[in-house]
RNA sequence: GCCCGUGUAGCUCAGUGGUAGAGCAGCGCAUUCGUAAUGCGCGGGUCGGCGGUUCAAAUCCGCCCAUGGGCUCCA
């Protein structure tokens, strides 16, 4: 599919949607209608939402307006000719105000005419398959406090089939989502009733857990990082020290008054590793430093933006801080990226999207160390040869950073790894160490986390795999099926044997083998065993891979070896 | 936080003003089985919460809570 070609069909169709809607509710005022990743939306402003029996009646509306054929024109008129155009169309009056240009251009389609900069397929006629998917609120400009439209989605294509296969598309991504696979697989839960946005590991959720964390803890100190643990709460002073009642309040918890003393939930690690910095002097030949932390942390969302293990109230940060010279940022850097880079393959991510966030207006520091800093960071993504996009301005206050996405199975993109250069800190905090002339030095401070958090980074990972977690991943590796009672002993036997090596199960119960594979098919075990009177005979065992089926008979001592490689 | 939709058994859902339902799961009994659901039986619910309308509310109305899709925000 032409990805130009298919920006200005669904351009087109979101035209044919607001005309459609127009020609319906002639007083709706139009805001904007883009062409979208996947498909287009169209927004409107309306006292009204629109309702199912409105969306029929519009998808009616656009069949109409794609049978009659109209051809698509482009017109370009004078800004004050366009301001006559627009006289009842007070959004598109004030999109046209921000247009520098004297000419502008329009684009009409029958009795429909829109300013809009194009480019759009030659008429409606060639929109042929169309589905309106979704309604949803929107603000104007995006900006809260503005006015609140109706948004539309929806999606069309020239071929029927790439309709069909979009919408299963749509059908296998909600079949991959965590937030129904992973109860189902018993892995974690959510209760609002006791929390929204808190999660719950269950005893499978827990062993994936585990495995990632000292994976994670082992890797880090062969990386040469040290492993630090940290308090939950801390007397509200240090976060005033740290700046975050100023600008991270709206996140906090609302502190807790114990007595005279007024404590509060951590919504950051970082405050706490610079607590251990400062117990010495530390000198340049120490650097770099290297801290690294599972550290859970607590940030009050808006309850409208949690969803699932994506985004949560309370989360366990991999969180590390690096505190080095101006001159070690780039090589520090680099590393950063080096184990970004291994733990996504590792955990079988090979595309994600990196961002170079440059400073904003707001901010902390002199221009100088920024310009530095983020020229270390660009570096250190050149010499990985990495390929980012430049967000201009969009670093936070503190410093630059370096973002990295991965995308989930509806390709939403979810920060994982985030790399910061922070000013603010070290300022605050007046961090220093002794530098070789025996001079006093602020040293530079680099947050940075790779997977981000693990409750997001496992919601990911389950849509990732569809639940089919890799072998060392998977909360239980082998299940052993007696095919009868009688088989049991001999099933308990194997089950001894594999259990040293394997997470193994031995399925006891009184069930036909039949329903025992259909069970450990559905709960996703990576391998089945299954033992009757041939196997018992010849003291081997049948053995059938997770939606594969069956692999043949084999030893004991074949399994183990075959099956460790894996590990 | 904002807009709209949704909230009924552990799960998936039916039930539009008149005695709360199904399938799956759970428990009991029978069955001892060869590669994706054995049969029979039994329990199980303040119908999200609070208030209102009504002789009567799961059903209509209001508020609150939660959740879904978006917006804004973000690890």
């Amino acid at each position: 599919m032409d990805k130009k070609y298919m920006e200005r069909y669904w351009h087109t169709s979101s035209h044919i949607l607001a005309q459609a809607v127009k020609k319906l509710f002639p007083d709706v005022k139009l805001g904007t209608g883009p062409a979208i990743e996947n498909g287009f939306y169209y927004d409107f402003y309306r006292e009204e939402p629109f309702t199912p029996d409105d969306i029929e009646k519009i998808s009616k509306g656009m069949e109409d307006i794609i049978r009659q054929n109209l051809p698509v024109e482009k017109i370009s008129v004078s800004k004050d000719e366009a301001k006559k155009i627009l006289k009842d169309e007070p959004f598109k009056l004030e999109i046209l105000e921000g247009i520098k240009e004297e000419t502008v251009t329009f684009y009409r389609q029958g009795d429909f005419i829109d300013l809009c900069e194009g480019p759009h397929i030659s008429s409606t006629g060639e929109i042929k398959h169309f589905k309106i998917l979704s309604t949803a609120a929107s603000y104007w400009r995006g900006d809260e406090t503005r006015e609140s439209m109706q948004r539309i989605y929806g999606v069309s294509f020239p071929e029927k089939a790439q309709l069909d296969q979009y919408l299963k598309f749509l059908e296998e991504a909600k079949e991959r989502d965590h937030r129904t696979l992973g109860p189902k697989l018993d892995l974690f839960s959510i209760h609002p009733e006791f929390g929204s946005g808190l999660i719950y590991w269950h005893p499978k959720g827990s062993i994936v857990r585990k495995i990632i964390e000292d994976f994670w803890k082992d890797v880090h100190i062969k990386n040469g990082y040290q492993i630090v643990y940290t308090p939950h709460i801390a007397d509200l002073s240090l976060w005033e020290r740290s700046g975050h009642t100023g600008f991270y309040k709206e996140n906090m918890f609302t502190p807790m008054e114990m007595g005279n003393k007024v404590f509060q939930l951590k919504p950051m690690n970082c405050p706490f590793h610079i607590i251990i910095y400062n117990t010495k002097l530390r000198s340049y030949r120490d650097f770099p430093i290297r801290w690294a932390e599972l550290g859970t942390v607590y940030r009050y969302e808006k309850q409208g933006v949690l969803h699932g293990l994506l985004r949560v109230r309370g989360f366990t940060q991999d969180d590390a801080h690096i505190f080095c010279t101006e001159e070690q940022i780039e090589e520090e850097v680099v590393k950063v990226l080096d184990l970004v880079s291994f733990f996504l393959g590792k955990f079988g991510f090979t595309e994600y999207k990196t961002f170079l966030s440059t400073r904003p207006e707001k901010y902390v520091g002199s221009p100088d160390g920024w310009e530095k800093a983020t020229i270390a960071l660009e570096n250190a993504l050149k010499k990985k040869e990495m390929g980012y996009e430049i967000d201009p301005g969009e670093g936070v206050f503190y410093g630059p950073k370096i973002d990295i996405k991965i995308r989930d199975c509806l390709k939403r993109e979810w920060q994982c790894s985030t790399i910061q250069v922070d000013f603010n800190i070290p300022e605050r905090f007046a961090l220093k160490y002794t530098d070789k002339d025996g001079s006093f030095k602020t040293p530079i401070l680099i947050h940075r986390a790779i997977l981000g958090s693990i409750e997001r980074f496992f919601g990911v990972l389950i849509e990732h795999y569809k639940g089919n977690f890799p072998f060392w991943l998977a909360p239980e590796q082998i299940r052993v099926l007696p095919i009868s009672e009688r088989h049991l002993p001999y099933a308990e036997k194997i089950g001894g044997l594999l259990e040293p090596h394997f997470r193994i199960q031995i399925d006891t119960r009184n069930e036909k083998i039949n329903r025992k594979i259909r069970d450990a098919e559905e709960e996703k075990v990576p391998y089945i065993i299954i033992i009757g009177d041939k196997e018992e005979e010849k003291n081997t065992i049948a053995l059938r891979k997770h939606g594969e089926g069956m692999l043949g008979t084999f030893t004991t001592d074949e399994i183990i070896r075959k099956l460790k490689e894996c590990q």
